[in-house]
RNA sequence: GGGGCUGUAGCUCAGCCGGAUAGAGCGACGGUUUCCUAAACCGUAGGUCGUGGGUUCGAGUCCCGCCAGCCCCGCCA
């Protein structure tokens, strides 16, 4: 409905100016145009869009709201082609203006909708391409597991919000690097590499000689001994230098536990459909004396107690610590890297990304880190004016006892076993609810429903939460079959492709959004055949149709504002919205002047599930 | 000590640019099945939006103070 939007906004615009001219040229001249406020209905009973503007307008124009609104509607009404749109606009309350949509017109958006694979999301790309520009890539930066570490909670929130916000920005049209910001560079690996010289010796002579098993117990080893032996320390220490130096056999142990490390993590993202493109801290490493130098070079560098600072820009009186880029014994840290893989997304190829939107997801903890770090960038003038650097943060993971998630013996949860439960406990709910309704169903299929539902649970639980808050880990609730949860969703859909095997045409599009593309065209003359003449009578007709249009302006939301959430309490809405249509109105035993316009509705929810789900990394099932 | 985030129904949470009577889900209580998967639907009860000021025609939303919880705070990431 966003170009329904737009239109209606426009000519709202052209009634102000016919109605309050001197004021609107006066506004239009001070740069703050007269703004009707139109947007949404806060209430179905208000009809599809309101505008709020006459309340507003009041002072400025000596008026009454209501006077307002009248002259309003009046200019409104006269202009041509309106009543093709809109019913008459009702003025209510103070002075809110209701503008109700015809129904023809919502009639054929839907029937457009049916015929279009993005479902009315404008594509970027193509809208960049007829204005005869090119569109710079998005930088999603996200997961970023440290090697030689196993991956757990910890990383489940920026693995499963980042994919899902690639996953909308990919869809609507941007190139996206999806940037995996290993940890694969620091002193750990002194302590590593040393460790692996002395127990695998072998390793590093022979070409895949050794698997290195349990990653974790080895960190554990080398740590334990680094800890406690100060003969080991010492060759620790000059095994980093060595590293850094780029001797041949520290880097080929240091490939080695990289790519072990990678097998591991790759296993985990294959679980769960994620793609990412690795580009660890060690990418960055020959650029970071020129980051130090440029900012020497733009005077911002500051030499305190030994080590090369930045110091920050205060909003008030408060003391915030300097970005430090420099240590006092020469080498650099974090925000060094972190300053370089800024310069370098936003900088123009060959050695730079050409980003103009960078977006970091991780959690809310290293807000201050990230505030400090892009504001240094910024004042070196490394991002460009319509450059957008932004940290998209997340609260804790915490146990259902309001603390930092734990298992019991008190150790971190690893993702493996957390996903594994997920699976188990569907598996077991599954189960019990075939034996319950005496279903028979295939092995095969019981894997396939278990793992489809428990991995969906998992990634919906913490995509339907907004990120800022802490988020309260509950297996019970993420898997409950009612209430804002991935199986109520997925549910709705079999309810659909009941329908569809039945003998209703559903068609329903392929999995769009795991590929970023919206799948199969279809024949359209068959379409337009078939639902070239929808039309609607039952409330419960209408109530879906209403959300059903409102999909492409629930994604232009998540693309500015970067919240999944949005998009799931959308899905969710649709599925009630759906429950009660196919509840209250026969769709297959309807009359047949009816029935293929409820198929039509079908099929656009299908569609529609299908597709949000898809963006949200969750694939769907037909029967479960 | 400084900074950030959070505080909305018994519980878990939404609440978009400030807009009409603050919304869901769970839980509780009551109802619905000769009919497309009842994993559903319908209804009832449940609120000092932490608190005190301010701005505004209008504040859960913006500003200031206070209280509580969590997180971060110079050479780890």
């Amino acid at each position: 409905m966003l170009s329904i939007l737009h239109e209606l906004n426009d000519r709202l615009k052209v009634a102000l100016g016919q109605a309050f001219p001197a004021a609107a040229a006066a506004a239009e001249a001070e740069g703050s145009a007269l703004d009707a406020q139109l947007g949404p209905a806060s209430k179905p009973e208000f009809g599809d869009f309101q505008a709020n503007g006459a309340l507003a307008l009041a002072k400025r124009l000596g008026m009454q709201p209501r006077v307002i609104a009248t002259a309003l509607v009046e200019k409104l009404e006269a202009a041509a082609g309106f009543s093709d749109l809109c019913e008459r606009p009702q003025i209510a309350g103070p002075g809110f203006i209701n503008l109700t949509i015809k129904p023809e017109r919502l009639a054929a958006e839907v029937a457009s909708r049916l015929q279009d694979p993005r479902l009315g999301v404008s594509s970027a790309a193509e809208e960049s391409e007829a204005q005869g520009r090119g569109l710079a890539p998005v930088i999603v930066d996200f997961s970023s597991p440290n090697i030689a570490k196993e991956m757990h909670v910890g990383h489940l929130r920026s693995t499963i919000i980042g994919d899902s916000l690639a996953r909308v920005l990919e869809f609507r049209g941007y190139q996206v690097l999806r940037l995996n910001h290993v940890g694969d560079w620091g002193t750990q690996f002194g302590m590593l590499i040393t460790h692996l010289k002395q127990v695998a010796p072998e390793a590093l002579s022979t070409a895949d000689a050794v698997d290195l098993g349990d990653l974790v117990a080895f960190y554990r080893q080398a740590k334990q001994r680094f800890d406690s032996d100060e003969a080991f320390q010492s060759t620790a220490r000059e095994e980093v230098v060595r590293l850094q130096g780029g001797d041949p056999v520290s880097l080929k142990a240091w490939h080695l536990l990289c790519a072990q490390s990678r097998r591991e993590f790759q296993q985990l993202y294959d679980r769960l459909d994620i793609s990412l493109n690795e580009r660890g801290e060690s990418f960055y490493n020959p650029l970071l004396a020129a980051v130090v130098a440029d900012l020497e070079a733009s005077g911002l560098l500051v030499s305190d107690g030994g080590a090369q600072c930045v110091f920050l820009e205060e909003s008030s009186a408060h003391k915030l610590p300097p970005v430090i880029v420099q240590k006092s014994d020469g080498g650099f840290n974090y925000a060094t890297t972190d300053l370089a893989a800024i310069r370098y997304r936003f900088a123009a190829p060959p050695a730079g990304d050409a980003a103009r939107r960078v977006i970091y997801v991780t959690d809310a903890g290293q807000a201050s880190h990230f505030a400090g770090v892009f504001q240094v960038a910024r004042r070196a003038g490394w991002i460009p004016a319509d450059g957008r650097l932004e940290h998209v943060p997340f609260g804790l993971v915490q146990g259902e006892d309001g603390k930092k998630l734990k298992t019991r013996s008190g150790d971190t949860v690893r993702l493996k076993d957390l996903l594994d439960e997920a699976v188990e406990r569907s598996e077991a709910d599954l189960r019990r609810r075939l034996q319950e309704e005496q279903r028979s169903e295939s092995e095969e299929f019981i894997q396939q429903v278990a793992n489809t539902v428990g991995l969906a649970a998992v990634k919906y639980a913490d995509l339907s939460q907004n990120r800022i808050t802490n988020y309260q880990f509950s297996f019970a609730r993420m898997l409950a079959l009612q209430g804002n949860t991935a199986p109520y969703l997925l549910y709705a859909l079999v309810r659909i492709a009941g329908i569809a095997r039945k003998g209703g045409d559903a068609g329903v599009i392929g999995d769009a959004g795991n590929t970023g593309d919206a799948g199969n065209t279809r024949d359209s003359n068959q379409i337009t055949g078939l639902f070239s003449k929808l039309q609607f009578h039952e409330p419960q007709e209408w109530a879906l149709v209403r959300h059903l249009l409102g999909f492409d302006a629930v994604i232009a939301e998540v693309e500015e504002e970067l919240l999944p959430n949005r998009l799931c309490s959308y899905l969710f809405e649709l599925s009630q919205v759906f429950n009660r249509f196919y509840d209250q109105v026969p769709v297959l035993k309807a009359p047949p002047e009816a029935r293929n316009s409820r198929l039509a509705l079908c099929r656009l929810t299908a569609d529609t599930l299908k597709l949000g789900l898809g963006l949200l990394g969750i694939p769907t099932l037909e029967r479960m």
